[in-house]
DNA sequence: TATTGTTATACTCTATAACTATA
DNA sequence: TATAGTTATAGAGTATAACAATA
């Protein structure tokens, strides 16, 4: 049941809280990145194309929220380290399609115990509680992102 | 009581989904703002100084995560539009007091309700449940940003 | 004619290094 | 000598507009 009203103050107070948390958290997110050779959106790209699988440029931007011609560089710039490959659309020759590599598969797991090392140092510093609230809200950021 | 641990497959799969989505999240933030003439990162400084009140620039540059250069132009974008003030500092002569005038203040309740109305939409599409776990975090996330 | 993706170009945001003024 | 802030400069990331190839 979709929630209609959203007006009290504590909703203002938690959305404020929300879009600055996040701007913040995403500033430092660039500099704590794992991989420092690699950007938060081209790790972004191969997380959805690891995810989701292939599928054509266009479609990878609009889940992406960049535009065709960005992604087109990011897409350049993962080519260029082996990390995706592009194959012609069967059907439609003007489409690409964009899939990932093994070894950008590879890449997401080896990244999983320096991110791991890296958040159980920020995570160590909040309460099981606090803790708790984020990997729950984690979910629908991811779906709220989409919307 | 400080959670030590953190290594379990549903924290790993938390982390990754948070990360995930404050990047895509953020990015959207940008194209959404209120204030289309404002970037983040200024409403952001308006935001910390009605708050916390007047403060060096050092000082700003640090609770806002960016190179005291990078507040320099933001705070000189802002004394142009009138949302700041500098004023000498009363001890020390090196240094610049940064205030927010009673303009930033209006705006930042002006766009309230514009912010209310775009949250409204998409949070019309969240279940009371989702909502919950949003407003939950978001205190959380800002504490995080922080650490 | 409409659509997919690319190229050319410019803008925004941020950083580092070198500098000035003050402590 | 060390610190607060500024200026100059460069880099990363993204966008819009114009273009090419295909539907």
């Amino acid at each position: 049941m979709p929630n209609a009203t959203l007006d009290s103050a504590e909703d203002l107070a938690a959305v404020n809280a929300l879009r600055m948390g996040v701007l913040r958290l995403s500033r430092r997110l660039r500099h704590l990145r794992v991989d420092q050779t690699m950007s938060l959106a081209e790790m972004s790209a191969i997380g959805t194309l690891v995810r989701c699988g292939a599928m054509p440029l266009g479609e990878l931007a609009r889940k992406e929220h960049v535009q065709p011609p960005s992604m087109t560089r990011i897409i350049a710039v993962l080519q260029d380290r082996g990390l995706v490959r592009l194959e012609p659309h069967p059907q439609d020759r003007r489409q690409k399609l964009v899939a990932a590599t093994d070894q950008a598969q590879a890449i997401l797991q080896a990244s999983r115990s320096q991110r791991n090392e890296w958040l159980s140092q920020l995570a160590a510093q909040l309460d099981e509680d606090e803790w708790a609230r984020l990997r729950d809200a984690a979910p629908v950021l991811h779906k709220l992102a989409h919307l």
